[in-house]
DNA sequence: TCAAAAGTGTTGTTGATACACCCATGA
DNA sequence: TCATGGGTGTATCAACAACACTTTTGA
């Protein structure tokens, strides 16, 4: 223990895998996009998408990584949310499990692309049984994202670039499962000056049209700055 | 690939530690337990308490573990922080750092076990370079404590079981710091209905004494379950 | 008797909620 | 012309912020 610097040869060892919990947005419904397993134990059971720390490489590029070789997905709102250590949580070995939040516009999800990857979008409200600890970690995840979602604008990261008022509140509406008042809603969220209305409307939900808006990052940072606090 | 059960040891494996962001509450300010660091590398320099993960614990056991051997503590307020997995961290080893921080009254830990266990507090304000990330995991720790304390009633967990308005507007004052409005205060405290005044005084503070009051965690979680959210 | 901290109410302002009708358009 | 979702304003109520004086007691 007097060396100079140590290699901690004494201690333990142990993989480490990431799992993801990655939300969508679609149809008006809060969505899980999961898998089947493709190796042991539980290939084939429904899963997150997780796979293995890699020597070279940091947690997080590791969790960016993975996200992208199992959905081809990249530059997505992550966030660490917790490892999960419990000594049998995986009866194949000791693996502790960084779990991460992911948040994805669901448009840019085709189906292509889940067909090529194996991937399927759930509906939160009749998700499957999923392996080991995978179910807690989504629960924990959509704690987790209420809370932040409350005080901070990342449901924007669930919606495309240029949305309408309307689809905004039915995505509030689906993460805290409840209703909003549609005028007082409209008033919160334009009194907080951080969305920039556009010229054109988006015909697809109505005869009438909705007018798109898009998310000032940049107003919304000054505003951060000053000591502002966003909450809906 | 294709074994029913498989052990995993294509993957890489890695050391893990769990280390101990530490807050008190004494004299009116937030403080921080730091020690002296034990072995090799950063030997003799300011840190966090950490140990590493032993093969036969589960992660949130080390924490409780690693926070008793190295303060005598038990029993103790914790919560997972996050996990820090760059490369470079440490220079003696690729090890990933789990941390958590807790809350200890600062009464219960006294000059002598400070002494035996080489521990010492030390004001968030004079906070000195502490090894490796340890500094990001302080100010990581602190941002968390401020957003928990903000909604849920972690702060008694920095004072006795009792304590006095005044007491508890100074621990608030101290960890958002900012001044607040003592009648606002004890009016906003007190209509929560989760606090139960004592017939005694506490006399240690000022001539005419402050009433003591205890936390009601049964009230409180019954108002929980009712949806109640607690704020300051 | 004085210094020092504890304790107490009211008022104005602001933000939250509740609520109902007209508008634009494609079919 | 009608069915559908988009868009708008006001009144009430609750929560928050600002603010100054009296009480108790040990020194």
């Amino acid at each position: 223990m007097n060396k100079k610097k140590s290699n901690y040869s004494e201690y333990a060892l142990f993989h480490l895998a990431v799992d993801s919990i990655i939300f969508g947005f679609d149809e008006g419904e809060l969505k899980l996009l999961i898998h089947k397993r493709k190796f042991e134990p539980f290939m084939g059971d429904w899963s997150l998408f997780g796979g293995f720390l890699k020597e070279e490489e940091s947690l997080s590029d590791a969790a960016n990584r993975i996200l992208f070789e199992l959905t081809g997905l990249q530059k997505i709102y992550m966030e660490e949310l917790q490892t999960y250590g419990d000594i049998e949580r995986d009866p194949a070995g000791r693996v502790l499990s960084v779990a991460y939040y992911a948040l994805i516009p669901a448009h840019r999800y085709s189906e292509d692309y889940s067909k090529q990857y194996g991937a399927t979008w759930v509906s939160l409200k009749e998700l499957p049984d999923l392996i080991m600890d995978h179910n807690d970690m989504v629960k924990s995840a959509l704690r987790r994202l209420r809370r932040r979602t409350a005080s901070q604008p990342i449901g924007f990261e669930l919606l495309p670039r240029e949305f309408t008022i309307p689809q905004l509140q039915s995505l509030y509406e689906a993460i805290y499962q409840t209703e909003l008042d549609k005028r007082n809603f409209r008033k919160k969220i334009l009194s907080m000056g951080v969305l920039v209305k556009l010229e054109e409307k988006d015909m697809s939900g109505s005869r009438k049209g909705a007018f798109l808006y898009r998310f000032d990052k940049r107003k919304y940072e000054r505003l951060i700055e000053k000591g502002y606090n966003f909450t809906i």
